[in-house]
DNA sequence: CCGCATCCAAAATGATACTG
DNA sequence: CAGTATCATTTTGGATGCGG
């Protein structure tokens, strides 16, 4: 019988079943490309989800690659757009089931930063845990 | 008193301690360009931690762009090189506390692949989850 | 104002060859 | 084996404009 690995044991994880490709080189082919994961943050976590307000949320970002991102996370299945009004058509973006499985990777990264980029992030410097951040939210 | 929010409500997801910056934004700074999770993912979770290894390990990775990032991620303090052997210097790459605390970011990755991409990735295309693939590691 | 297209410049990445 | 050097290609940034 095998014992159990530690996670960061100096051997490979192996999968229990054969790969016939890597599941984060196709995950990353899709949230891979500059931006998507921080347009992915504005829908799911801060609920900015209007074209021009996510544009405002992200200095850099232009019109140009944000339409190409929306419509390539679209094609995906991981945002769709609701109508809000036609004539001027305004639409809100909203996430689907799969876009919604994408919050615990944008939590993850953000429990990276709160740790180790405490001195750009919070006014103390103090390094946090998504707990200390975020009480009362489900987080472990 | 304030009750509990579950993740997916449909308002903002607010921070205890006011941001300086968004968490998000500054790790995607260090993680977010081309190929840089996927390189992580050898030294992590492949123990592929040799220059050529790792440029076999990802077709379309030129040295180029392997070199640069190497050092983009050294320079980030997430890994470090323990030289092997001088003359010729063959060096390998290993992580750091920090660069192993990307662990879980890699994983839950991992974990969306595996449920909405199995199409390409399992024979039977069957979705499944960390616990699935990979039993007896630790995983929830 | 809103969503988006067009044009051009700049930056990032890819291909190939080469070096100690 | 671990990188450099050079050049081609792709991706992204910045400005502007346009129909609704």
């Amino acid at each position: 019988m095998k014992k159990a690995q530690p996670p960061t044991a100096d051997r490979p994880l192996v999968p229990a079943v054969e790969l016939l490709a890597c599941p984060l080189l196709v995950t990353m082919g899709v949230l891979g490309k500059k931006w998507t994961l921080l347009i992915l943050r504005d829908i799911a976590l801060l609920k900015i989800n209007r074209f021009n307000q996510i544009r405002r949320s992200l200095p850099g970002l232009t019109s140009r690659v944000l339409v190409m991102r929306l419509h390539e996370l679209e094609a995906c299945g991981l945002i769709e757009a609701v109508v809000v009004k036609e004539s001027p058509r305004v639409v809100g973006w909203v996430l689907t089931e799969k876009g919604k499985d994408t919050i615990p990777i944008l939590m993850s990264i953000i429990a990276f930063g709160i740790k180790w980029y405490a001195d750009e992030i919070f006014e103390d410097h103090r390094p946090r845990t998504m707990s200390e951040l975020y009480p009362g939210s489900g987080c472990p």
